[in-house]
DNA sequence: GCGTTAACTTTGTGGCGCAAAGTACTTTTA
DNA sequence: TAAAAGTACTTTGCGCCACAAAGTTAACGC
């Protein structure tokens, strides 16, 4: 009942406000690369999902794309960005922030 | 690029994926009891925003809110079930384990 | 008594998460 | 060697939902 202040969120992003993404970030953030169907596979969700939540993250510049034949098979590998990295921890922090009120 | 394991959320709930119910939930576990206008300045929302999330959040079962008048004012409180106390400790386990992966 | 504030609730809508369908290519099968 | 099936994605369409503007009810100021 008592009143306090406001929770300040400096760092929230509404863009990682997904278990995809943060499965995304999360994994991008601990490994140098990691491609699209080992990330499919790791989080269990369907290709046009998956799709969908990583052209959203490079467009805003939190991760990185490179497309290559890998044999004859065409493979999208996919890095965490230096923006992403700290955008990241950022949102972490004010999760662990909000969560701890 | 190594292949993983799917990673499993079994406690996670995406009716805890917003700020505004992680907020919500957040202050209901450590407090007895909250009331309306006590969250909205706490959480930095708009009223009908804050109304729409404490229904769902009432509507899953996981708080109870008590309306009532102080003086001549009308108050509601809401406090955090059984079952959100636990829905809501199962989510953050899950949440932390997604962002350790 | 009349506007203003307070405490909510209802309503309308834009945006977005999702999977089904589509594309382009390769591999298998018969 | 043609067709069928698989692989690696992308595009599309729809249904839901977060949000704030508007609405409601009642008290308070003047």
């Amino acid at each position: 009942m008592a009143e306090g202040n406001p929770i300040l969120l400096d760092g929230y992003d509404k863009l990682f406000e997904n278990r995809v993404r943060l499965g995304v970030m999360s994994v991008l953030a601990a490994n140098d690369s990691y491609d699209f169907v080992s990330l499919r596979q790791m989080l269990g969700v369907t290709d046009g999902n998956l799709t969908t939540h990583l052209k959203a993250l490079e467009t805003a510049g939190f991760i990185s794309s490179i497309k290559q034949f890998i044999g004859r098979k065409p493979n999208t590998s996919y890095s965490i960005t230096e923006q992403g990295r700290s955008a990241f921890a950022a949102h972490i922090g004010a999760l662990s922030k909000l969560l701890k009120v």
